[in-house]
DNA sequence: ACAAATTTGTTCGTATGTATG
DNA sequence: ACATACATACGAACAAATTTG
């Protein structure tokens, strides 16, 4: 049976993940039957079910009776280095990037933004949130939160230009770097769930960041709720 | 009531959750009662325990009938920068590092394995798998993957020694840096939450690097598994 | 319209190793 | 040391959906 510690299906999983995420088996492609995959790695159809209902599970591969297996449309890494973008991140494998504003907002400071942004505890914020797509596939819900007394036109720019690079732009930000970075991960709410498309039972990431300008200066503070069956996040040094 | 598109509640439990990350309440520490919160943030008390609730599912504060809120022992942020090392990084925050040998056993490199190692698939490969501790808490469930070519004598090292790092350097390797890190994040299997003593409904991170030497050549594969209700992932560039 | 073949889904039964108390 | 529960793995059979001839 398990002769290494290792359960088999799990083995066979990660054999099957390798050949997937190494392109050897395209996206949208169908895979052997379970009774082809049982004979390849000598076991039974059982043990070969089980690895692909725990890939189906990681919504890696989709599940049709009566027609077989299927590979879904690949995870998007997104990369997280310095000057991390969302649309050139994106475009990089080559997808279609594309933002939609959620809603925008006024608020005042509490005490994690105000730390970040650096400023009073109260002042007044804008907050835009934004829906991050990927090739029609909703990748991102950003909350971000600029000092409103520096940056009060942010919402009309971001709205006429979609992208917040170029608005940022617009005000004289032409270069801002990630000072900070921190992740974690949770379970969504019901809202993000629904807004992301995505099963409540799984869990997405959440990338907070503080991003500078050249001299240091707090721009924006954000927070990043991800789905983590889409994405993928890769670090660059 | 939510006057600005964020639920009451919600600000309370930022604003509270902001204090104690920044350390204005220590860990340990009894927050004021509910009744007080509800009086400081001039709010119902219903209002103010429906934050608490949520820094309680968060694993942020423990709450005792009858006694009070309590702050949790804080989370460890982890660092990731190209020369992460497990016990310099608890180390850090002032907490004492401690690993521990989960198991140890040999397998064949599936094709995952085999890509980040460059060796052959289905070549011998030492698996070391080890809980990493700070404070007495379990913070990581590492999955260390090495080539038995290379480092047959890695698991009597490490025995002995109690550390990868040392280990290595017991065999010629004195430095080595993080080439790749992807960062996902997934429910936890049984096995998995139970060792990391973590409720199965709580998601976990899951940190992938490949570890190379000052050369590039590939010297460790590595799968952590960390508790992300009492750690938080810090990017450094 | 129908039959045959293929493929996934489900339910029995049996056996074994591992973890827990 | 023992009993119990659980996960793993194999085998056989049949049901249900889909494709093909």
């Amino acid at each position: 049976m398990e002769q290494d510690g290792i359960a088999l299906w799990r083995q066979i999983e990660q054999t099957i993940l390798g050949e997937i995420e190494g392109k050897r088996i395209k996206p949208g492609a169908r895979l052997p039957s379970e009774h082809d995959l049982a004979l390849r790695f000598g076991v039974n159809r059982h043990t070969a079910r089980r690895a692909l209902q725990a890939l189906s599970e990681r919504g890696v591969i989709r599940i049709e009776k009566g027609r077989g297996s299927f590979v879904e449309s690949s995870m998007v890494d997104y990369r997280i280095a310095p000057r991390t973008r969302f649309s050139e991140n994106i475009a990089r494998v080559s997808r279609t990037p594309s933002g939609e504003l959620v809603r925008s907002l006024e608020l005042t400071a509490d005490p994690l933004m105000a730390e970040a942004l650096n400023i009073d505890i109260g002042a007044p914020v804008i907050l835009l949130e934004t829906m991050g797509i990927a090739d029609g596939q909703r990748i991102s819900l950003g909350a971000h939160y600029f000092a409103k007394s520096r940056f009060a036109k942010i919402l009309h720019h971001y709205s006429r230009l979609g992208s917040i690079t170029k608005a940022l732009a617009k005000m004289g930000v032409t270069d801002y770097l990630r000072k900070t970075t921190r992740i974690s991960a949770r379970m969504p709410d019901k809202r993000e769930a629904r807004l992301l498309r995505q099963k409540p039972t799984e869990p997405v990431l959440i990338v907070e960041s503080v991003n500078v300008d050249p001299q240091g200066r707090p721009i924006e503070y954000g927070v990043a709720c991800m789905s983590c069956a889409r994405t993928q996040l890769i670090v660059d040094f």
